[in-house]
DNA sequence: TCTGACACGTT
DNA sequence: GAACGTGTCAG
């Protein structure tokens, strides 16, 4: 995941389906962010790596976002899939837009907190949700992720591309025209030095 | 490694 | 048309 000063969405986002809750009882949904170890991770051939094993962890307090939805009846948020799309994850330690602060280069993981809400403590500014013993907490190991500042994997970064409608114009089967100059400069380069490989081939080979 | 300006696309 | 969300690129 891509950390910026100003914040930047989770792509791809958490998104859930969930069954078996009262219809009839009040949730908050809150997504925590947790450190998967205190280590620091550099992308060094085709994998990442701990580059320093660190004895104490520098993370801070456990980082959590709550569902722009919320409170809900069970029913309705069984109703379809929960998004949190709207989460953004910043570097910035001293973010004043209640954004959730990571680590560069760094492990994550979300978890999923379903927390019961009784009439009388719906959450506000002024009163905020805790996580009390009859908060169901799910974590799914699939949704790991590294942080970093600028994509260190090619593949990932046409993952992203070909799939955040955000990202649109930077597809190959796009018409910008910044692409289509540096894709001008590629194949020049590319004829210099190999000229037996297809031209799809010498872009894998040149980023 | 990180930042900010930038062009382009979505909402 | 404005605000916002993207990856790129130069420094």
């Amino acid at each position: 995941m891509v950390l910026t000063k100003g914040g930047r969405r989770m792509f791809p986002y958490c998104r859930y389906r969930l069954t078996g809750l009262d219809p009839n009882q009040l949730y908050s949904l809150i997504l925590s962010i947790v450190p998967f170890g205190p280590d620091r991770y550099h992308w060094i051939g085709n994998n990442w790596k701990v580059l320093t094993e660190l004895k104490h962890s520098c993370q801070g307090p456990c980082q959590a976002f709550s569902h722009h939805h919320e409170p809900y009846l069970g029913s309705v948020w069984m109703c379809g899939s929960v998004s949190f799309y709207k989460l953004k994850l910043t570097n910035h330690s001293q973010d004043m837009d209640e954004h959730i602060v990571l680590h560069s280069l760094h492990r994550y993981i979300p978890r999923l907190h379903v927390v019961p809400v009784s009439d009388k403590q719906v959450p506000s500014p002024d009163n905020c949700v805790t996580l009390g013993p009859e908060t169901m907490t799910f974590i799914f190991p699939q949704t790991e992720f590294v942080t970093v500042t600028t994509y260190q994997n090619f593949q990932i970064t046409q993952l992203k591309i070909n799939h955040n409608p955000f990202a649109k114009g930077f597809r190959e089967d796009g018409k910008n025209p910044r692409l289509q100059r540096l894709s001008k400069i590629e194949f020049f380069f590319f004829r210099q030095n190999c000229p037996a490989l297809p031209y799809t081939d010498s872009k894998k080979l040149l980023t």
